[in-house]
DNA sequence: AAACGCCGATTGGTTCTACAATATGAACCG
DNA sequence: CGGTTCATATTGTAGAACCAATCGGCGTTT
């Protein structure tokens, strides 16, 4: 018989990895400024004890991360980053399997009947004029499905960025782009009453800062996208 | 005077990077299928005609994207995509755009709320026991504030691992690597007294399986965290 | 026959040295 | 003063050697 002891976690740390730790320590920590340049690459190895390689390596991860930049010849610098970089698309979207939708809808049920409600308090006149915009593109893109889509999805991102709350909008956004591929297929499979339908009410319920109705709606809708979706089988991409 | 023709993208790729770009097609395009084993780094070096260290380089970058993953003595092999990996590239925002503390917590406001009772209905009798266990620990840690504020991280993210759902866990361990700077700093502000009755309260609930008290309990007790941290004044990070 | 242990081949991980490519600034010169 | 050149610092690439981990084969032991 085995004997089920929960024993050792067996953890042995690469050096690029325990580098990498230690230089994401000095840039979350603050140490580090956004802006500011690092230590040259050979300073690093004396100041670790480690090879250059093994630098070097510890480095690109942050710099793939997003968190450093590196320029040839100068040194590599912590970066700031602009608003406008949150549209990071990182690369062609991959086509998930209908399970991991589920997983994603799941998330956005959560997430966004706490969005709506954030909105209802925060939403400038400008953010709801977008709204507005964006239902109406979906009214007139009534039958081109993937025009429909994006709307769709622009619609959701419209009421994060009205919540102000960064994260909020980076989630939506990184959402987004993972449902763009299957968002066509689903409007095909589902049509298109049900979306333009809550869409409005949702609307109309931010614009009467209803807070307590616009969240019931919002989780309505998804929810109802979730069950429709698994009822009408794992048809879609 | 000088002309002013905009012509300057002389930008010659870096070997790295076309070695990333040729590795990322053969993945997404689908010709290296999850799961199969790359040819070994020497091996691509013959093929691509570049050293080792630009091959290793290149696969770093996609190991730390979550396409890759290598196995050391083994081999480097295509993962299976989810939609968790996407998240990484939630990291580096949290990091440098200077989100205050209450940004992140509201979020985790909203999504722990949901979280709770996603956990209620779908925890094993091995959630609910590590979920003790962590609360055992802080008991005991009272006087240690570190240890003690790492505990309460993890108690989240066993909320978190028990609704199985791999994007709720993959948000949680971000959001409990930015808190985790911080958290120390407010567990010194705020005391242990209010975090260990609440999280009694909550493991209680999903014992229970009562759905609606750790929903209700959960929200009050961020929103509780939230404002006593702001009645304080920004005396933290 | 099954379990164990040793060994060697394969493969990723690390180090070292050397050189190439690029940017900065100082020195130099007309 | 203005422009060029050169020295230097820094990242990028290359090649080789060696370390460490894994797997599979082979023989021995039980």
């Amino acid at each position: 018989m085995i004997l089920k002891t929960s024993l050792k976690p067996v953890r042995r740390d690469r050096v690029r990895d325990q580098v990498f730790e230690q230089l994401k320590g000095q840039v979350v920590g603050g140490s580090w400024k956004p802006g500011s340049k690092l230590p040259s690459e050979n300073e690093l190895c004396r100041m670790l004890g480690v090879s250059r390689v093994s630098i070097r390596e510890g480095l690109q991860k942050l710099v793939t991360l997003g968190l450093l930049e590196t320029r040839h010849g100068e040194g590599t610098f912590v970066r700031e980053m602009s608003p406008a970089l949150y549209m990071n698309t990182l690369f062609p979207l991959l086509v998930l399997e209908s399970t991991s939708i589920f997983q994603v809808l799941e998330y956005r049920r959560v997430m966004d009947t706490g969005t709506v409600a954030l909105a209802v308090e925060r939403a400038t006149d400008e953010d709801i004029a977008e709204m507005e915009k964006i239902y109406a593109l979906m009214v007139e893109s009534r039958e081109d499905h993937h025009r429909f889509a994006q709307a769709d999805l622009d619609f959701h991102l419209a009421v994060a960025k009205a919540t102000k709350n960064p994260i909020f909008i980076k989630v939506n956004l990184i959402i987004r782009d993972i449902l763009s591929v299957s968002m066509e297929g689903i409007v095909r499979t589902l049509g298109r009453k049900d979306g333009l339908l809550y869409h409005r009410k949702i609307l109309d319920a931010i614009k009467a800062r209803d807070a307590v109705s616009a969240e019931r709606l919002m989780k309505e809708h998804v929810v109802r996208t979730f069950d429709r979706l698994k009822q009408e089988g794992k048809g879609i991409v």
